[in-house]
DNA sequence: CCAATTTCAGGCGTACTGAGATCC
DNA sequence: CGGATCTCAGTACGCCTGAAATTG
């Protein structure tokens, strides 16, 4: 199996996820990094690299983003001054239920071709090609 | 499904392509021209890029790559002098014999989660998913 | 005139490396 | 001291846009 069947699959999904965010003033970073602090409560931006699998030199300057827009706080930890608590606003959350229907139309567009059982066998199979996301 | 799933997987395969390419010095680019070229036989640029998927613009500077090693010839096309014709040397014939390994490993490597049926699975996903390829 | 092809300059998003500063 | 964290500068790849020049 040639490996750019996958680039271009990729290409495809960045294609339209370019799009939808470009519409909506967003990305698949600050998307990824909201929800995780959605779901998994604040954290330090280590933590953060680990949980969304960006790494640790690109959320800080996602982060500087979410900060600007006053869509998290980050705050220098109490217990830990090496560390950054980044936190979520009420704004933040507001911004990630408005970025949640952006993110369900990305998805319906891309898997378009695809019938309820190849959708499961893709995320199964994807699951297991991107498992490690071991960093360096 | 998160489609960020995508994007971590092929991030994995861009990783271990990169690293496998670099060593063979080469990259994705040059080895999907020089199959094409293999496979299909001599061609304009447009026609290349209507084949691989790759953008025109960028044809131009791995052509460029591939022509300063001797593994194509780039001519004017005698019949419309608008085109140039790109043809492989006996060289780079060498040379894809020589990344047909590469590719072969890097393949391995990126599949090895999966068994049999789950890599035919993927590939038939992958085709529906990456279908279009409509340029701009 | 319009259309196709090549070429160039440049941008974006994603991902990474290397190094420095700070703090535990 | 070693180790962790944050930050910044820079690299790389894949993909794309816009525009110019040449030719059909």
């Amino acid at each position: 199996m040639p490996t750019w069947l996958l680039s271009r699959a990729n290409a495809r999904a960045q294609a339209i996820r370019v799009d939808a965010f470009a519409v909506a003033g967003s990305s698949g970073y600050l998307s990824r990094l909201l929800a995780s602090l959605a779901d998994e409560g604040a954290a330090s931006q280590v933590e953060l690299s680990r949980r969304t699998g960006i790494d640790p030199s690109d959320v800080v300057a996602a982060v500087n983003e979410l900060a600007s827009r006053r869509f998290v706080t980050r705050e220098r930890d109490p217990h830990d001054a090496r560390r950054n608590v980044v936190a979520l606003t009420r704004a933040g959350r507001a911004e990630l239920a408005r970025l949640d229907g952006v993110v369900a139309e990305i998805q319906e567009r891309f898997l378009a071709p695809l019938n309820e059982a190849e959708r499961r066998q893709l995320v199964r199979i994807l699951t297991k090609l991107g498992g490690e996301s071991d960093q360096r």
